[in-house]
DNA sequence: CGCCGATTTGAGAGCAGTCAAACTGAGTGG
DNA sequence: CCACTCAGTTTGACTGCTCTCAAATCGGCG
């Protein structure tokens, strides 16, 4: 028996139609073929690479990231297990952004040939993952928002917010906790500001009482006051079992 | 003879691969089937609409927007002759975004039957709708890259540089001039700042001799000198022909 | 000519950046 | 067991980019 690597990846496609058994064994099957670790701070994937396949994140938490000619780094996405991205990315030549591990992370890469085996499968499989690139694609654009007309405060806010609800999608959270294992340095590349700026953005998140980060424990104290604060609407996430009316039915 | 409605489109997606006649014809066939006009500052689409159909824009201009709770608004994308997209959002129950045309615009509207017939039409044409969408994501992070890590001034000039490129992608351009129909409020909603600092911004691009922007009409001066103020690199547009080895046989 | 949206300019306030230094905590070696 | 290191966090002081509020100017159009 196979352990059950593609199981954060099952509960997010649940929150959009339930599988059926042979759907989840396939995605088991198709996680386990090609394991790979990653050490914190080693790149998965590198810009300017030919691309290979598409990844999936079993355990860890990585970042897309793009860096400019200066050094200048802006991290663009999170990405948290169970996230399955760039299903097609092999029609480009070259990859035109990386992706790191922050801490040490395993992902699953999954040949074309495996693509074709998931999206042919079923329709409600495809659908579903056709969802999850959508929403994908959704948080992209959410995040430009943020950066875009968002001040310092919200936009921390927000970030976490948006991690909060995507880890609970996967069953990563109790409660109003979840591990976000990521330095200030890290959280100020995703929201646009300068290191220190975020330290000062972060007491002030503390000191409003809205949140505790101690060690790489998030706990959120008032998630009312964080959305509030963040012009959070999860609408973009899109989990309101959008494809219920194609759930598998009961066993 | 249906006219060449989807002429842009298919220059664009050479920029990938060749296409043969049959694939021009089904593009050009498919693009004539629901053609919709809309006036300057009118939604194509509105936020928590059912979405129906893909969308592909024949002529005009049009933006990719949200709006925050207090009415602060920020464009994710500029949507321009040639541009097709959303070719899957059928899978979602409600819009997350909006769409406006900024000038009178023509869309053709596209089922989710004729976007089954364009992918199977032939593996060519559904890799380089495939790129299509890819490149689409790809300006998406490079525009999260731009907000969060270009000052106002690298912004702007980053902006009329990946503008400059789709343009000139679809036929569009003339030498270094092209057509760019924005008043300065939606530049500034672009690029994530106030109308006031735009103007700013947009004044000292002329001053320094980059651009000139009369009526709607961009001139870039001095190609090199933005391009190095803004940091860009095409790559992510990946126009190098990345599908060249896919290339139809000549007539 | 007068209107109105769009652009431009001015002035002052405030948010965020930079540079620097102090502090913390976990891990290392003497 | 303690000194030391090093990455990460915190704080201070100052600078500067961008915002807001306001008013003036421009340009097309009825």
């Amino acid at each position: 028996m196979t352990a059950p690597l593609a199981e954060r990846l099952i509960r997010k496609l649940e929150n959009y139609s339930r599988l059926s058994g042979s759907e989840k064994d396939l995605l088991q099957h198709i996680a386990s073929q090609e394991v790979r670790s990653f050490g914190a701070r080693h790149d998965i994937a590198q810009e300017g690479d030919q691309p290979r396949s598409a990844t999936l994140v079993l355990t860890g938490f990585a970042a897309r990231y793009k860096i400019l000619e200066d050094g200048r780094r802006q991290i663009i996405a999170f990405l948290i297990p169970g996230d399955l991205c760039e299903l097609r990315i092999s029609v480009l030549r070259r990859r035109d952004h990386s992706i790191a591990a922050l801490v040490p992370t395993t992902v699953a890469q999954i040949s074309d040939e495996n693509v074709q085996r998931m999206m042919r499968h079923s329709t409600r499989l495809e659908r579903a993952l056709t969802w999850n690139a959508l929403v994908d694609e959704a948080i992209s654009r959410e995040w430009t928002v943020n950066l875009g007309r968002r001040d310092a405060l919200e936009r921390l806010a927000h970030v976490f917010c948006e991690l909060h609800c995507r880890l609970r999608a996967v069953g990563l959270t109790t409660g109003e906790a979840c591990e976000v294992p990521l330095t200030q340095a890290e959280l100020a590349d995703a929201v646009g500001v300068s290191d220190v700026h975020l330290n000062r953005t972060l007491m002030e998140l503390r000191g409003r009482g809205l949140i505790a980060l101690q060690g790489k424990s998030l706990t959120i104290r008032h998630m009312d006051g964080l959305r509030d604060l963040a012009l959070f609407n999860p609408e973009y996430l899109h989990l309101g079992q959008d494809g219920r009316e194609f759930d598998a039915p009961d066993p």
